[in-house]
DNA sequence: AGCCTGACCTAGG
DNA sequence: TCCTAGGCCAGGC
């Protein structure tokens, strides 16, 4: 039911959407959908992100100032910073120092 | 139905 | 940027 609900396959459809390089935000995804007070939903959706029949690049959204908060939620302990720092991430300490440059705002991006 | 929790956000200090 | 408090929408029990 969850992630059958048109909701959640937005989110996934975002997140999807996001250039490799590229990160953005649960609040801005929540903001683009229209739930700018669902950012907690977006990462209930990401939590269940791994049902989704295609693949979703989780590890692209975090926090608004650039913290990997989900990273316990990946495999490993530095799955999402790798892959991250693999897409020209500068990661300190959990998290996105360069996060101004790496921000991809869907809002402004694909449009409101 | 009610309470607690959560990969969050904004406001105020 | 950090800390605290309040609010937010869904799920689990």
């Amino acid at each position: 039911m969850t992630q059958n609900s048109g909701f959640f396959q937005s989110v996934y459809e975002v997140t999807r959407r996001i250039p490799h390089g590229r990160v953005t935000t649960y609040g801005a995804i929540a903001r683009y959908l229209g739930s700018p007070g669902a950012a907690r939903m977006v990462g209930w959706a990401m939590n269940q992100s791994h049902t989704a029949s295609q693949f979703v690049p989780a590890h692209r959204v975090v926090n608004r100032v650039g913290l990997l908060t989900g990273q316990h939620h990946f495999e490993g302990t530095g799955l999402m910073q790798e892959l991250l720092e693999n897409e020209g991430a500068v990661i300190k300490d959990n998290r996105i120092v360069n996060m101004k440059e790496m921000f991809w705002d869907p809002v402004e991006e694909l449009g409101l």
